[in-house]
DNA sequence: TATTAAATTATAATCATTCTAATATAAAAA
DNA sequence: TTTTTATATTAGAATGATTATAATTTAATA
């Protein structure tokens, strides 16, 4: 399903900006800034302003369209919502799709096992963190 | 072991202000931002700045006394490193430990079966996201 | 004691994000 | 189609967490 439809199933006005700030996450793999999102979009769309990246970034996370990625140096990344996934950080920055069902299911069965009350499958992340090389 | 002796063990200079600072992170349990523990050691080292805060974190950091926490709200919050443990956000801003050696070797166990070579142990953390009621 | 280095402090700078008010665009009403 | 109203975008200011800079204090060394 393309970018129009999705905002067009969640009732969101399909502006241009959002069409394209929607593509972009889409498709993109870098889990990007609002500042990258801006910057990459600059090239197609060159009267897009970065409040409304961040305006529209507010309103697609109430959506659930998007995901929050907490960082450790005070940058926000975004994340597509697609189906469920982790995350490896590298040092460098880079951020990392991890998927595996096999994993999923692991960690779905002991929380449901062991807490069953306190969580739910979709509140449960794993984070892995690896240092690159160069950064000693 | 008190702050003190852990200080020395690591080979950093055991002024006032850092203990003070290790001692809080030891004992509190509230994941503190850096503001929050300058506030805490105003009432009993008044003369404290905040830039050595920040600075005493970054130096402990660097010696593996403490974790950084990443947020999504646009503040770090530090964990004195003990034993391995995951954490529970709240939507509230409150984290708290999670301690489960099952979960711990469960995990250990997969990755180190399926993806030997990409991570060790101390790299895999678990995080739990929880709404709190109020926040819908 | 005099000299040097290290740590702390006050303060300014940076930078990601949010807020505010103005403008533009689209939808609804007349 | 015009007029009105609501919604979205924009530019720019404000905020707030963190980092950088330079001065001062403290501790260590000679
Ligand atoms: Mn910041
Ligand atoms: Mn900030
Ligand atoms: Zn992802
Ligand atoms: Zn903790």
């Amino acid at each position: 399903m393309d970018a129009l439809d999705i905002l067009k199933q969640h009732n969101i006005k399909a502006t241009i900006q959002r069409v394209k700030v929607l593509e972009y996450l889409m498709n993109c793999s870098i889990h990007p800034s609002a500042e990258d999102i801006y910057m990459h979009l600059k090239n197609e769309l060159p009267m897009i302003s970065l409040s409304s990246v961040y305006n529209i970034l507010i309103e697609f996370e109430k959506n659930n369209l998007v995901n929050k990625l907490m960082t450790d140096n005070n940058t926000i990344r975004y994340d597509y919502t697609k189906c469920k996934h982790y995350h490896i950080y590298y040092s460098d920055g880079k951020i990392e799709d991890f998927e595996d069902k096999e994993l999923d299911n692991l960690i779905s069965e002991y929380f449901n096992k062991n807490y069953p009350n306190i969580v739910n499958d979709n509140d449960i992340n794993v984070v892995i963190n690896i240092k690159n090389k160069k950064d000693k």
